[in-house]
DNA sequence: GTCTATACGGTGATAGAC
DNA sequence: GTCTATCACCGTATAGAC
């Protein structure tokens, strides 16, 4: 991909982060990426809405990515889990609740008013959902069960991440983090 | 509460569900609400934050009662948030995906972006996380324990419905919903 | 590929008549 | 209490020069 083009993606994805799609103008967008101001029609024929669609599909890849190798650490699905809620935590308190994920506002935003956002959303989330299944599949999981039970968790991340940012502070999602491993936990046993 | 402002109000919590904070005009607020064009700002002279943080104040309690009586029809904890959790399913299937609560998108759009929004929508969320409480207690749960589950079921809901409203679909919530009741059930066992 | 200038609609908010 | 008129500003998008 152009340097440029992938410029104006990265902070893109950083201001729907903090702010959504719909407060984010395409003005802020070029100040902030420092990319040509000309560009941006060049690059995204199709204005913003492209420009959204690219870097939420972009974010979702990085996410699953993230997911992928945090939850590579340790064997045990329910103690991976709960290691990652953690450094999420972390990571949420240091952005100053500004972090957290770019998906889950835009997600809901444009739920029923742009269904090209609304797809590439839900791709997102399949690739982040993938992730957790293929760890539980590791772990000995039958694999529909995997599925459901990878769809869960994402749902416990999604939903305390957003009362951690909130509520400004990262307890939320860590209680959350203790109450899912405990979960996990009982299902390991039945195994 | 006087008539008109009440309308105002409801007709904002609708619209703030479907779109968010940002993508909702005052226009659009009068529009819809049928109001007289004119007594926006006598009602609200504070202008759109105020009928923001009115609405959501409003919405949440709203919520917070719906959740205590549909908790309400059965005594048993982890099937009472069952029931609660699939009645919701139809509910936002029957909306067509536009529901699920008002709150949810615009406390993520205010979370560091407005001080008097924020502070609002983390009320409105205790007051809902209180029901939960509330009824964890009547169980015979442990203060503590109560408060904590209450918390974690709270954002198990609002995680599942994100992704219901995401994938047009209600399966990711009533598929929470089993697991959920199925820890909540483990957590009574040991008691 | 990038620039500047601009079109055009919509935004939240205010003033002043009634 | 409610209306109309109007404000200054910002949004996305486009045109045309270079």
């Amino acid at each position: 991909m152009n340097q440029t083009k992938l410029e104006i993606i990265e902070n893109t994805s950083a201001l729907l982060e903090r702010q959504g799609y719909n407060a984010t103008g395409l003005n802020q967008i070029v100040a902030e990426s420092g990319a040509p101001k000309g560009s941006l029609y060049y690059y995204f024929p199709d204005g913003k809405e492209q420009i959204g669609a690219e870097t939420l599909l972009w974010s979702g890849e990085r996410m699953a990515e993230r997911i992928h190798t945090g939850l590579s650490q340790v064997e045990d699905f329910g103690e991976a889990v709960h290691l990652l809620a953690m450094s999420i935590a972390n990571a949420i308190e240091a952005s100053n609740f500004q972090a957290g994920g770019p998906l889950t506002t835009v997600a809901l935003e444009t739920a029923t008013s742009s269904e090209r956002l609304n797809l590439v959303c839900r791709e997102a989330y399949a690739l982040m959902q993938s992730a957790f299944e293929k760890k539980l599949v590791e772990n000995g999981f039958e694999e529909t069960l995997a599925v459901h039970l990878a769809g869960y968790v994402l749902a416990v991340f999604e939903g305390s991440i957003l009362l951690s940012r909130v509520q400004h502070s990262g307890n939320p999602l860590r209680q959350a983090a203790a109450h899912l491993k405990a979960y996990i936990k009982s299902l390991e046993v039945e195994e």
